[in-house]
DNA sequence: CATAGAGTGTTATATCATAACACCATGCTG
DNA sequence: CAGCATGGTGTTATGATATAACACTCTATG
């Protein structure tokens, strides 16, 4: 259930986890890069590169160039803090940092929300069936439009956090 | 076997294929259209519209506009006959047209190649996991990065057709 | 403090994609 | 055949996404 819930939690979640991860792995999440990560977890919709730029620019009262955005996010999708929808050209924060993974994602059309599915089943298949054709994997991703539950109502689909 | 092959027949089968499908659908394949399909062709590394719109520039002697490409790919990928590599931003031909599908990628980082793999496993493995959380599937997009069989041999890597 | 390395700022530029509008080709109607 | 409707194409301009090159600053460390 992404609409309606107390999004301040998942935010406040998403940086004690980042804080935690870093520290133990001696990686340096300085201000600027927790402050963008806090602004990808603005929503469970992925966030554009120029979205979190106009955050800093605006929000914020720092004037940033495009460049700024894009070295914090890079350092992010590194840490496996972040993860790049590739078919939306956006960034999203990762459900589960600490085991590093590719991602895979339900995007709804309707309310622009991706959850992060993660599906053992799903990458088992795409390795197997690389591996009959001696593919060797690096970074499987999977991306899948769609309708998420609540957008299948009729009702309210408010474009919610 | 990409590596060394006769890509010749390669484009002379895409584009009959093309041609018997479009008649057949009353869809019309236009010059420039059948053309671009040609360039897309080209080779089996997906191909940015803006090296196709050159390739009509330049080996062509017509000078083409980036708007000019662009519809001719939305109407080859609404067909079926190309398909969009979303973590590329490129283009591709479509193995098996006629079958309409999303597509699901084996990308090497080596020599550029993509192959199609569209595995029903993979498919239903992702369709299962996305209707275990509710959510009704459009279209899923699979692209797996890694090496291929032939780029895994040490030897050549020559980034052919 | 001195220094090295990582992080950041600044400016310019590359790459990918679409909007708005006019013109032309094709095929159908009358 | 003339007139018209539809869809395809050309042209110009602009928007959106991403990176290069280089200088400066911070921070950890000895
Ligand atoms: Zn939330
Ligand atoms: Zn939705
Ligand atoms: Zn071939
Ligand atoms: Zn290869």
């Amino acid at each position: 259930m992404l609409h309606a819930h107390d999004h301040a939690h998942c935010i406040a979640d998403a940086l004690t986890r980042a804080d935690a991860l870093c520290a133990e792995r001696g990686a340096r999440l300085t201000s600027l890069r927790r402050r963008v990560l806090e602004l990808v977890w603005s929503g469970h919709q992925p966030r554009g590169a120029y979205a979190i730029l106009d955050d800093l620019t605006q929000r914020d009262g720092k004037p940033a160039a495009p460049l700024t955005v894009y070295r914090a996010l890079e350092f992010l999708v590194e840490q496996g803090l972040v993860h790049r929808i590739e078919s939306l050209n956006a960034y999203i924060g990762c459900a589960e940092p600490g085991a590093m993974h590719a991602g895979q994602f339900l995007v709804c059309e309707a309310c622009g929300n991706a959850v992060e599915l993660d599906d053992p089943r799903v990458d088992d298949a795409i390795r197997t069936a690389a591996s009959e054709r001696g593919f060797q994997v690096r970074r499987p991703t999977v991306e899948v439009r769609g309708t998420c539950p609540d957008c299948q109502k009729p009702d309210l689909q408010e474009k919610s956090p």
